[in-house]
DNA sequence: CCGGCGCGGAATAACTCGTTCCGGTGAGGA
DNA sequence: TCCTCACCGGAACGAGTTATTCCGCGCCGG
């Protein structure tokens, strides 16, 4: 066997682990800690990635991969232009995964790879569907724009309760808060709906 | 004089900014940044804070106590409950020193001063008499905790865009989506409402 | 029983940041 | 005008933290 073989369960917890990490304390956070978390060594870690920003960006493709499909499996799951947005929703809440990761691309926007660039553009396109056709179909608010959506999420993540557990149960609480608002039952929205470029650019200087 | 006197409009820009820095970066965040944004030397913070840890309590005092001025001028001027609450809320926002920066105790819980001390139990008394009289007018949902809604205003804060600006917009935007749902329009909320020690200790660990 | 592939974790070298120190500057009195 | 002194900005220092590497160990297949 020429390129040695690791046991691919370590991957998988090591990426999940870091996933779990910056998503807490942004990509400052020490990569022994993911090690610690993960529960192996740190050397473990660099023998797969050649060093902390790779994992980084290896976490991020995997967490936009996780939502384009959460965002088909929606489309394709329901025929009603609001069921199938809110089964996204719910569906990446739920995948934990989420959007906090997904969005800060940790670095200067610059670094980021080619395949990066092309899975974003995927996904915000199918949240762009999604938003629209419910839009179209008088189910969401006309105001709210997709990249509003994106953002919300963000905010839907509690900070660092004490276990996952709680925080995912907090996570479904305030979606269902925000639901009503969201279909359209309150006054009109002040200010402009951001764009994805001012998305990204707000969550580029610091880590989180 | 016997105790020199420094500019008072320093004190005012180097607490503005450390408030300014310590909600966006958390407590991790450079006393060097601080001293640049408030456009001043760091010298001159340390001249008059003996250390980062009191400065960052100094900037607590003065969030909380804020919040603890906008609860009171909004239960005295609105009658209705519903309104009152509202204003409460918008005048926090507006405030922007906000619940952000109350929040955080940066440090271990046990290190908080006295008069914070006091100065929290003030603000939770305020905000719980705020949630109950309009829960009690059927104004908002039931099974929604003061806590709660100490917890969707740290939400609420965009995360570092550009400009100061743009982040208030957001958060009035944010809010007005929010609104609805508070109401009561939605399904049952799921999972339990948190109460104020886990929400304080939600926060501790990290910085933000 | 032996060889070697991974593994965990200690060791290293760089870097960051809190705090202190120091020379500069400008206002005000002589 | 010159001197003094209070105060300022920023460089310097030392402690602590962290990315990355290195090394001896244990387990598995033969």
């Amino acid at each position: 066997m020429p390129t040695p073989q690791y046991a691919t369960d370590y991957d998988e917890r090591v990426v999940s682990a870091a996933r779990e990490v910056f998503a807490q304390q942004g990509f400052a956070a020490p990569v022994s800690e993911i090690a610690e978390l993960a529960g192996v060594g740190v050397a473990s870690i660099y023998r797969r990635y050649p060093n902390k920003r790779e994992l980084a960006e290896h976490v991020r493709i995997a967490a936009t991969s996780r939502v384009i499909a959460e965002a088909e499996s929606a489309v394709a799951a329901e025929a009603e232009p609001w069921s199938a947005f809110e089964r996204f929703l719910r569906g990446c809440l739920r995948a934990h995964a989420g959007i906090g990761v997904v969005l800060p691309p940790y670095e200067d926007a610059e670094d980021v790879s080619e395949e990066l660039r092309g899975l974003r553009r995927r996904m915000i396109e199918l949240i762009e569907q999604l938003v629209t056709a419910a839009r179209r179909a008088g189910q969401l608010r006309a105001d709210l724009g997709s990249a509003d959506v994106f953002l919300l999420f963000k905010h839907l993540n509690p900070p660092l309760a004490t276990d996952e557990e709680r925080r995912a149960e907090l996570r479904e609480r305030y979606l269902e808060l925000l639901l009503p608002g969201l279909r359209g039952d309150g006054a009109p929205l002040p200010g402009s709906a951001p764009d994805w470029d001012e998305v990204y650019r707000m969550c580029v200087p610091g880590d989180s």
